[in-house]
DNA sequence: GCTTCCGATTGATATTTGTCAATTCACGAG
DNA sequence: CTCGTGAATTGACAAATATCAATCGGAAGC
């Protein structure tokens, strides 16, 4: 890797804090490269050699079985994925695809692996970022138990709004069919979701969606931190 | 805690490395508890301030929203439960309570996070274990999104088979009720999906189930090892 | 400007799943 | 043994969601 990319990859939590020789070490075995969009990155059940980290652009994770494929979710810089395999050594459980062109590290799992029992404070930042990523997949699996379609798009509606500054009005970061497989339902099904959140004061119109009234969305939506917000 | 519980705790993984003084240590300052069935030992959205370990007995951890319920896992000794919410000192996601009677270690999180810092194999533990829960759940997502609810009681049905030994016939573990909401459907559902999967050689009495024909019924479970599979 | 393509939408319909109410069944208390 | 309790089952029905087919509409290419 070229010793330009270093201080990209060193802002990231989990290398941030770890010894300087040990992660030029680390960088220096690994790679970076370009990928087009629509490139499958990483194919479940394959073997994880590699630690990925995402530069720039945005990646999908997703997973298939008998014919059927649903979205896990949307990988966006600068963040690693698919740590857990690299981990346990054991295959990926998700596949992963660019969504548009990305730039994405690649880090060999060996490497990680020896450097973690080496590097205590590289040890305590993956299990910091390990266990924030389960905490992630419990709240996305309580979203999907507990709540209707309607109530799940209501509450990433209100989600996203405040991911990208509460203004009540944004672009949704991708296409309806991808954040209807992300949401577990079907595009048709989305399509008619949006509409019965009218009543509650949502505006769609192709990719800009607008929350005209906050409250009113709220009351119905529900949210709840222990399954929406992100940062606990 | 009394010394007599020591190796017991010690088996488990986690903690079967570690340093012994400083085993020793963390015992020390930890509690056993015995509790009667029904009892709710956490309550999701409080802080955690205990790693809590099941000796003997079952703790179902469930979550609820907007006055809904449903059942996330179910533990069995000997392992620890909500590690994730320990290491990264933030409220329980889950709550949890004992199915029956039930022996709990109770360890102080914060000295389990001091030694964590201080100790390496027991943070290599600790990401071990982290890792593989975090893969259990990521299974769970993937087995409630791909599937419906027939063939996620197959695939259970061949699981349980598997982790009983093999033998075509087994007890469910707990009540059908419970069964349901583990795997996100409704008592009478699972009741009627029990009826469907005759025709795929399963019989039901009470808690007694017999796969008669197991090739049929893989051939409509279509079990997956990247769903299936809690070894890897 | 026109055409083509693909995602989004819409309508009609089917399937899956949940809800409600009634009944059956098993088990423990008295 | 009988009764009472709660889980399990069953049937009828309702709601949620998926499927299929047709159409719309905007963006890219000619």
């Amino acid at each position: 890797m070229p010793e330009s990319y270093f201080p990209e990859v060193r802002t990231l939590r989990l290398f941030s804090e770890m010894d300087a020789d040990r992660f030029r070490n680390l960088m220096r075995g690994s790679y970076v490269q370009n990928f087009p969009p629509q490139i499958e990155l990483i194919n479940e059940g394959d073997p994880s050699d590699f630690l990925h980290v995402i530069l720039s652009g945005s990646v999908e994770l997703f997973s298939s079985w008998n014919g059927r494929e649903t979205s896990m979710a949307t990988v966006r810089p600068i963040s690693t994925f698919i740590l857990a395999a690299t981990i346990r050594n054991a295959p990926y459980l998700m596949s992963a695809r660019t969504l548009e062109k990305s730039r994405i590290a690649l880090i060999p799992s060996q490497d990680v692996r020896d450097i973690f029992d080496k590097d205590a404070i590289f040890a305590r930042a993956i299990v910091t970022e390990l266990a924030q990523c389960y905490r992630s997949v419990v709240k996305s699996h309580k979203d999907l138990k507990l709540r209707t379609s309607l109530e799940r798009l209501a509450n990433y509606l209100l989600r996203h709004d405040s991911l990208t500054g509460g203004t009540g009005q944004f672009d949704l970061p991708f296409e309806k069919r991808r954040l209807a497989a992300l949401l577990g339902m079907t595009p048709e099904n989305l399509s008619r979701a949006f509409k019965s959140l009218q009543s509650y004061g949502v505006k769609v119109d192709g990719n800009i969606v607008e929350i005209g009234d906050p409250a009113t969305l709220e009351s119905f939506a529900k949210p709840d931190p222990l399954i929406d917000d992100f940062s606990i």
